[in-house]
DNA sequence: CTGAAAGCGCTTACAG
DNA sequence: CTGAAAGCGCTTACAG
């Protein structure tokens, strides 16, 4: 009979078998697997080349088992950008089959659908939710959870709940450091397009803008702004608006990437060669930045890394509160960068680039 | 000490809690859990309601460990597009966390990469693998992954290997219906944007858009057939040479949504308008389709259902080794269906859409 | 710094 | 059709 067989293909190696090599308790291998301290240096070496030679991994469900600290979490979200979406999931993925955790995601018609789905989780059963945009912008859904008791944490929030752990990227200061390298390229009429108005993040981008220009002396010209919602399809029609008219921008800052690629391809259709004749930009730097032709220069937000560093949080949360101790919510702010890629270019340069 | 309290907020209930309830023992509880067959129909009843009004579920992590039926599974996917990814991603995530398995996501530089991949996920231990395409497609790869003796599942695969089961559309059908359609309304210069040349599928695209035309009496014309690699930037590029032309065709079929879109942003840079001066469409319908203006025209494939189903069937595939017993790889054959939106339209037509 | 005992919540295999 | 026993692989809590 192959009962013994492991679902690795070989015979299963337990931390009995890593014990018996070394000539310990599993108790002590448990600890140095654990990273505990009350293990002697020498110890440690030895077991830890016993892991090493027998390729042993712990089994992650008697682990949670053992410990009841296996955590289903839900990742709830509302219409984000799919490419955004996308970003957020790999990070988190990667994150959970590290830390065991198990996995669902939800998504809902905006902050009024949450509560249904808050329902169905509470049903099933789940230890805590992770947050991105907008839904983490919205105080209700933070109300909601709060009252349910459900840790969370939000991810790219731009105004996080003071109850609950949060990381995200300065996008005031991210949108202002963009619009200064925009103008320190020469460029002196710059557009701006923003995303959905009932996000706070929105605001800060657009505000970081207007700083920005302030700062260079130059005033916002309202007929520079045009009003987007963070899809591909509102930043093209914004982008008409913008374009068609005699004395257009020279450079468009979108405030997300999904925009900017529509404005890209309004800029087209209008006959305007990009970053010739209109030198556009985005925000985030997901895969829609580097998908779309040219390629756009963006402000980079490592979303997966604070996709993953979020559930990290979240799951210490959980722990600490299980323990029964109070959990002092953490803000992590995250770095950002600007990408330069081939959608800008100083102002009246021609396009030299390839 | 609050140490039976449960990772749900509320005190724990246990499978021996619902068998009190009922007055039953957990076994039975268990097997109607299980949907097993020998419970009496009375028995079922009462636990089910017990269930109900006790809201228990299962935990996950001791059924794992007492059935020894923990699944790790990997997803290696290399460099598809972004947005198929987010759509496989979300299926597989659905169903990973209804059938509770562990899953982790790797990513390599097309086949030959895979090998590194593979001997990382030895070391680490791994159950089984999805794999999307192009990687489902390489017979290099399957043949790696039947060394290793790894149970593996091809998600969109046009040419599944006989050992591992697989998932897909009818790509050849797909891409004969899609071009019948173009047909229908009137079109005869039909230009077709190649996916990359490795892929069998992307073959099977094209073989199917040429029988088309010629069950039409129409021609396949070499000039008329531009080549790409599947990404936005391929298809920018390809339509490009399709649409300059004098001569051009007043139709093109892409052969997934990214190369559309690219062929779209392509149009209108030459100033066409789409749909009215040239019909663009594209293939598998992913977010890519609906996010672009106009929208495009696509062949629908259930992309998260089948990666769903394909999870499945590996975790039937996986079960059943372990059994001992041998198994015969199942090939799934999914339906596809037309989805008509903004960038197609009849031959010689005004564009009167909205 | 280390170990023996008990138990996490479920299922398998056996007995009735 | 139903149940009592044993065990999955690990960790917690206690003892030394």
């Amino acid at each position: 009979m192959a009962r013994k067989v492991s679902r690795r293909g070989g015979n299963i190696v337990t931390i009995h078998d890593v014990a018996r090599h070394v000539g310990v308790s599993p108790m002590t291998v448990s600890r140095v697997i654990n990273g505990e301290k009350n293990v002697r240096e020498e110890t440690r070496q030895k077991v830890m080349e016993a892991v090493e030679a027998l390729n042993y991994t712990p089994n992650l469900a008697a682990r949670s088992l053992a410990s009841q600290d296996s955590s289903r979490i839900a990742l709830i979200y509302s219409n984000p950008s799919m490419s955004f979406l996308s970003e957020l999931l790999l990070g988190i993925l990667e994150q959970s089959s590290q830390s065991g955790c198990q996995l669902t995601i939800e998504s809902c018609d905006g902050p009024e659908g949450v509560a249904d789905v808050l329902d169905k989780l509470k049903a099933t059963g789940v230890d805590g939710v992770v947050l991105p945009p907008p839904l983490s912008d919205s105080s209700r859904v933070a109300k909601a959870l709060k009252d349910m008791k459900l840790p969370f944490v939000g991810v790219a929030t731009s105004r996080p709940s003071p109850d609950a752990p949060s990381v995200s990227v300065d996008d005031f200061k991210a949108a202002f450091a963009m619009t200064s390298r925009l103008i320190q390229l020469g460029h002196r009429r710059i557009g701006f397009i923003k995303g959905n108005p009932n996000s706070y993040y929105s605001q800060l981008r657009y505000e970081g803008y207007v700083a920005a220009l302030a700062k260079a002396g130059l005033m916002a010209e309202e007929t520079l702004v045009g009003q987007g919602y963070f899809t591909y399809r509102s930043g093209f029609d914004a982008a008409e608006t913008l374009l068609v008219r005699a004395d257009r921008p020279t450079a468009v800052f979108a405030s997300n990437d999904d925009m900017a690629a529509g404005a890209v391809a309004t800029a087209h259709r209008l006959g305007l060669d990009v970053p010739r004749d209109v030198t556009i930009v985005g925000f985030d730097d997901t895969s829609m930045a580097s998908s779309v032709w040219p390629e756009l220069t963006t402000v980079r937000q490592p979303i997966s890394d604070m996709a993953a560093l979020a559930l990290k949080l979240l799951l210490d949360q959980i722990k600490t509160r299980r323990a029964g101790q109070t959990y002092a919510p953490v803000h992590e702010i995250r770095d950002f960068s600007i990408v330069e890629r081939q959608s800008s270019a100083p102002l009246g340069e021609a396009s030299t680039t390839e």
